[in-house]
DNA sequence: TTAAACATGTAACATGTTACATGATTAG
DNA sequence: CTAATCATGTAACATGTTACATGTTTAA
């Protein structure tokens, strides 16, 4: 039940309605859990009923703001220090690997030379990433951001030099 | 729809059941992939519904063989090579991540620590597994898997060394 | 005046998890 | 004879995606 965990997280920070959540979901915070518009709307609404949060005001063109409440912060706190967080358990990308004795050698090779430069443009990407985070705002949210950040940008690097050493070690079979 | 894929992969190295197949998630697959039994009975159902296996034969205590037919080939090809893998979206440990600042920084630091550890411990756990491989039976098919392994190796070893230079940057904040 | 951005919500469908329900065969 | 393993299936529930539906405010 993360996306519980996300939105209160963010409401933490102070209050914000869909549209705001929405916004940084598609920015910064959807790099480690995306969510819809639709699930967005629904867990709020969710968490104003369990009590974790508040409707705190409402604003032009039918903006509402909700707040953290008590409850929530207990919960997201909890969730943070007293729970370890589940690996992820689904690879798409290694899952193919898996597979590869299917094709002919020479694709597979293509698989993972496809994989390398993949990991290579999301790097760059992620890279983009991190030089506009340098010139915006520092304090200790925009720090822990950043090291998140380092985190995918090691994991490209990772991507890049596994599927080289893979490709070799296909090509010596 | 990746969980029909992974069953296509499996019947492509021959005919199983459900229950063989589960073995399969239950081990070495259910790294990159997981499925739970209400799932890959299924998937089975649906995917002979789709003509893309059939059933193959009948054992003892109702068992049931499914075979990949020429279109489950067809589909699960296309999958491996004619589509981009998805990169996970979505990684609990690093969603906590962003959301350390709420926390006093001893306790920050704790997080990062106890990730270092369940890192090392989950790689202790894949390299025992790789130990079991190694002695286990080669070919194509043992070579990718022990490919998409070093590939888990690696990661660990990441997350290790991130949450060990995380906690030196929170250290000195 | 009109396009972009702001703003929320629902319905239908797809996917995934947990729990329940049942029975056959084999090995000790 | 009895416990472990083999073997399949369904129902209820939780989570996630896509498409639709609607209306307001601001800036050019």
């Amino acid at each position: 039940m993360s996306l519980r965990h996300a939105v209160l997280g963010m409401l933490a920070s102070g209050p914000a309605s869909g549209y705001d959540l929405m916004k940084r979901f598609d920015l910064s915070l959807g790099k480690v859990w995306t969510a819809t518009q639709s699930q967005v709307y629904g867990e709020l609404a969710k968490l104003a009923a369990d009590g974790l949060a508040e409707a705190a005001a409402e604003g032009p063109r039918g903006r509402k703001e909700y707040a953290i409440t008590g409850a929530g912060r207990d919960e997201l706190l909890h969730w943070m220090t007293g729970v370890d967080p589940e690996p992820p358990r689904r690879n798409a990308m290694l899952l193919r690997v898996f597979f590869l004795h299917l094709l002919p050698a020479e694709q597979a090779v293509a698989y993972l030379r496809r994989q390398a430069d993949l990991a290579a443009q999301r790097h760059a990407e992620l890279a983009a990433l991190a030089d506009l985070a340098e010139a915006g705002e520092d304090g200790q949210e925009a720090r822990f951001g950043r090291i998140a950040l380092e985190h995918g940008l090691r994991l490209h690097a990772l991507g890049q030099e596994w599927a080289a050493w893979a490709e070799d070690q296909v090509g010596r079979a």
